[in-house]
DNA sequence: TTCGTCATGTAATGGGTTACATGATTAC
DNA sequence: GTAATCATGTAACCCATTACATGACGAA
C-alpha cells in the first residue's frame, strides 16, 4: 500500500521523504498516517528496486571528510517505476478491494486506465455488498436479542455500507457514461 | 483490543475457542474477523495471567499415555478477570476514541457504567470531529486542484464522519435523558 | 470409510508503530 | 544563540495474518 502511495506521489512530482508523509496523510486523508519508521525503510527499498533515485545518492565509500552528510534526499521516480507503477495500478487483485487497497488505487484512478477503473469499482461494490448483507442477516438473526448499544452500532455500521454501495455505483455510472457517450442525444 | 473482546464475550458465557471465533466476527460486524493465529496465543495469555480458567487443564506432567489429548477446551471468566475487564472497561484512554477501541467498548457497554460510557461517547465524538474539520479543510485547501476521483473519495470521506458525528450525538442525547431522567414531564 | 466441519494449535512472516537519536535550517 | 520546525534515520517491539499441521466427530 505504502509502495503504491509514495510512487503515485512521486509520479506527480519528486519530493523529500518528510513532504511525503504531509501529502499522504492528506492524500490518505488525515486519518491513516504512515510514520517515518515505516516510511523511510520503503523508500530505501524502493530505491534498491530502482523505482526511484534518490538525490544526492547514498555515498558508497565513506571519506572521512563530509561523512554523515544529512540533509534534504529529494526522491524521484525512474522509467521503470513508472512502469512498475502502471504495472501495480493495472493489477486489479483482491487486495485491491479492500478498504486499504481500494483508497490507494481510488487515490491514483486519473493514472488509471478506464476499463481498469471500471473493474476496480465493480469489485469494490461486490465486495461491500457482500459485508452488508451479512451484515443484514446477522442484525436480522440476533436484532432482537442483541442490547440497544451493540444494535445501535451494528445499524450504524450498515447504513454506513449501504452508503457506500450507493457511493460506488453513482460512480460506476458516471464511469460507464464517460467511457461511452453513445447515447449522447 | 482482541483482551477486552474475549473477556467481555467469556463475561457473557463460557465458550471455548473456535466458538468464540465466531461471535466475535458477528460482534465486531462481519469485518474483523480475527484469525485463530492470535486468538488461540491470546487465549495462553489471559489463562496464563489467571483471568480465565481452561477446562480440561493443560496437562502439566506429560504422562505418555492419553498424551495430546486434543478435543474441546472450555474458557470462563474467573473472578479476577471479572475485575480485570471490569477495571478495562472504566479505563477512559485515549485508545477509546479511536475505531477499533470504541468499537470494543460500545459492543460491552451494556457492563459499563452509565458515566463512562458518556465520557467514551464525548471523548469518540471529540475524535471523530476533529477528524471531520481535518477532512473540511484540506478539501477546502485543495479541493478546486484535486482531481475527481480524489475530491470524491474525500467527499465521501467526510460525509461518512460527518454522520458519525451526528450519530453519536444522538447517543449522547439517549444516554444523557436516560441518566437524569428529571425533565420528564 | 470418507467427507465435511468442528476444533486446536504453531512457525514464519509481515507491516506497521513507538521511541529514540541526530542533524540542518529558519525565525526571533 | 536558541527555540521551533524541518528532515532523516534506526531499533525494538507489537499485534496481527498466512500457511500449515493435527486431530475429533458426526453424517452419508
Amino acid at each position: 500500500m505504502l509502495e503504491i502511495a509514495v510512487l503515485g506521489l512521486l509520479n506527480e512530482s519528486p519530493m523529500h521523504g518528510y513532504e511525503l508523509r504531509k501529502r499522504l496523510s492528506s492524500l490518505l486523508g488525515a486519518f491513516r498516517a504512515f510514520s517515518y519508521g515505516s516510511l523511510y525503510p520503503t523508500l530505501r527499498r524502493l530505491a534498491d528496486a530502482g523505482w526511484i533515485s534518490e538525490e544526492p545518492p547514498i555515498e558508497a565509500a565513506p571519506g572521512t571528510a563530509t561523512r554523515s552528510r544529512r540533509g534534504k534526499r529529494v526522491y524521484r521516480l525512474t522509467a521503470e517505476g513508472k512502469e512498475h507503477l502502471a504495472v501495480l495500478l493495472a493489477r486489479v487483485g483482491p487486495d485491491a478491494f479492500d478498504d486499504e487497497g481500494f483508497g490507494a488505487r481510488l487515490a491514483f484512478f486519473a493514472q488509471t486506465r478506464s476499463e481498469i477503473r471500471l473493474q476496480i469499482l465493480e469489485g469494490r461494490r461486490r465486495r461491500v455488498e457482500e459485508q452488508r448483507d451479512g451484515m443484514k442477516s446477522t442484525l436480522a438473526r440476533t436484532g432482537e436479542r442483541l442490547d440497544r448499544y451493540t444494535r445501535q452500532l451494528h445499524e450504524h455500521g450498515l447504513e454506513s455500507v449501504d452508503r457506500e454501495v450507493r457511493w460506488l455505483t453513482e460512480l460506476i455510472e458516471n464511469e460507464r457514461s464517460d467511457a461511452s457517450p453513445a447515447a449522447e442525444k
